[in-house]
DNA sequence: ATGAAAGCGCTAACAG
DNA sequence: CTGTTAGCGCTTTCAT
């Protein structure tokens, strides 16, 4: 690779020059400018971004960490993060836990010996976890924007208001005039889903109801969970007549319950879904789901970042996003309701 | 954040001292290793590897370009992928190109000026591309990873014999007595639907047979195309008996379509996808699908460039990985066929 | 075993 | 307008 010093020996002029046109071009004369310009294209030059910020002291490159990338709701985040990153000249270093804590930690401690200018986490994260100080002491250095919940005000959070989506979730049901609803959840210890059975819980109270505790499981939270569960709630006495899932990919495997055992949806069995990933409208019947605006929060998220680093933005910023109930096809009226 | 100075400062030795406690403790006496390593306790201190690698001329971050990650594809090619390489401390910069001639040629300027150590291209890309010269070029200087079809000797290739998989597929539905065969297929000017096409006319000429070319379509390789041209397949008077697509996103619409007319899987319709995402087999019934081995994949391009760019293994290498029918519940024998 | 000094590729004063 | 020089954070001879 050709540096700036086989440019400004074949241009014969200094490396200051060299540096000039490419960064300052006004500053430096037409002729110069000409034979710099002739080296740079003969040499294929191309300028050492990592060097130019080790002396200006800046960096360009975000840090995204995520649990799990083998969803049907993070690669449209990821998607939209990382084109506008790029519309800005920014890159993105993408690592995956894999949901492991000590890895998480190795990994946060590598981009920042990378030099990135942020952090951004993204995907499902316990509310205990072990490096949730660690990556507290990271806001003393760099900015760090959380794509969900997360229990300290330094950080930035870009994300849906996702008990405010379990709640619109639950009240539809409800207001269809169901009373046997399933709640297919996560794994409470993580907010996302302790927040989801909030709003949930939320809609009952408000209707005066009460839910029934032996319909609101904790599953693994994709398609085969899904299934196992469902495939069990269909056995029970109190058998709902409407589930909710913490995820689309849960609904996956409530859809192949209810077609194994019979069970027709809508008619027989509402279901809702939570994240409003495009391919719920290929299910069959479409998937009525609760919308997170996945590209929305990775826009956001990315402009939040340009703003904390290129403009030096101050004061800790939430972005929220309203989540949107996407009525389709697998809901309707609980059998014998009142229209 | 505090430097390599601030170390040798507080610890009252040379920075060479600091820096041999890094990076080759034997060296160094276990008094000073210790003032050494309590300072770098009480500073945080993080080595910086970008300056490091400036003076060594190295570089462990790999550049990953790939038009779109919103697939049930790519996703799990990129999670081994990325696994991989941090478990031998490469990082990963993922670029998206969305199909974006200009913005893929930017992004391979930006990845060089970053000083990338090598190249990952994923994903469907035209024979004819006008940035194939420049990536041709680039192997001059870096090792280029293509996991896709891309004719120049000098680039690297990891990826599933897709011709194989077509032909194992279209040999599948022939074998089950199917003669009306769909082919929902990509736009041919990309090579691996070109060579998808080419196994499935394989199949067909080593069988005697000919396929109807009216049932071979170019098609958006997603749920949307599939539902499209499967609703119009189906008003056909050579109405097709079995479907093959190019993609499991397509067979998702396939499904809707079937669904929405009344048209029964396997039994009425038999369809095979390609890819074999997990999500296939969320389907009602589960997909039958030509499975590439995306996590293989991943793994496979990992270790490829860390041969190639650790142990400068020499010689182009290509890994190609058998693809196989993952036979399920969505293919019957053809009706009035002899068992 | 340790420190001084040179230098990776580049920018940014500082002279001229 | 242009070149010289110092130095970003770090490694690596070369002496001692």
């Amino acid at each position: 690779m050709a540096t700036i010093k086989d440019v400004a020996k074949l241009a014969k002029v200094s490396i200051a020059t060299v540096s000039r046109v490419i960064n300052n071009p006004s500053s430096v004369s037409d002729a110069r400018t000409k034979l710099v310009k002739d080296a740079i294209e003969e040499l294929h030059y191309v300028p050492n971004i990592i060097a130019k910020e080790l002396i200006t002291k800046s960096s360009a490159t975000v840090g995204l960490l995520l649990p799990d990338i083998t969803n049907t709701f993070t690669p449209y985040i990821i998607d939209s993060f990382v084109k506008v990153l790029s519309d800005y000249h920014y890159n993105v270093v993408t690592c995956i836990t894999g949901f492991d804590d000590k890895r998480e930690q190795e990994l946060i401690h590598v981009l920042t010996a990378r030099n990135v200018c942020g952090f951004v986490f993204l995907g499902p994260r316990q509310a205990h976890s072990v490096n949730n100080p660690i990556i507290s002491r990271l806001t003393d250095t760099f900015p760090v924007i959380m794509l969900d919940y997360f229990d300290d005000p330094k950080v930035c959070h870009v994300m849906a208001d996702e008990e405010e989506g379990a709640y619109l979730a639950a009240k539809h049901l409800i207001e269809l005039g169901h009373r046997n609803i399933a709640f297919l959840n996560g794994d409470l210890s993580y907010g996302t889903y302790l927040h989801k059975q909030a709003g949930f819980l939320r809609a009952f109270e408000e209707s005066g109801l009460t839910p029934d505790s032996s319909l609101m499981k904790s599953i693994t939270p994709d398609h085969i969970g899904g299934y196992q569960a469902t495939t069990e709630l269909l056995q029970y006495r109190n058998r709902p007549t409407a589930i909710f899932t913490a995820g689309d990919q849960i609904a996956i495997g409530v859809y192949r319950a209810a077609q194994e055992n019979k069970v027709s949806i809508p008619s027989q069995l509402s279901v809702i879904g939570f994240s409003g990933s495009p391919f719920s409208l290929g299910l069959h019947p479409p998937l009525c789901t609760i919308s997170q605006f996945a590209p929305d929060i990775g826009r956001e998220a990315a402009m939040l970042m340009i703003n904390l680093t290129k403009h030096k933005e101050e004061g800790v910023k939430d972005i929220i996003i309203n989540p949107a109930l996407l009525d389709r096809f697998s809901c309707s009226y609980a059998a014998g309701h009142a229209v």
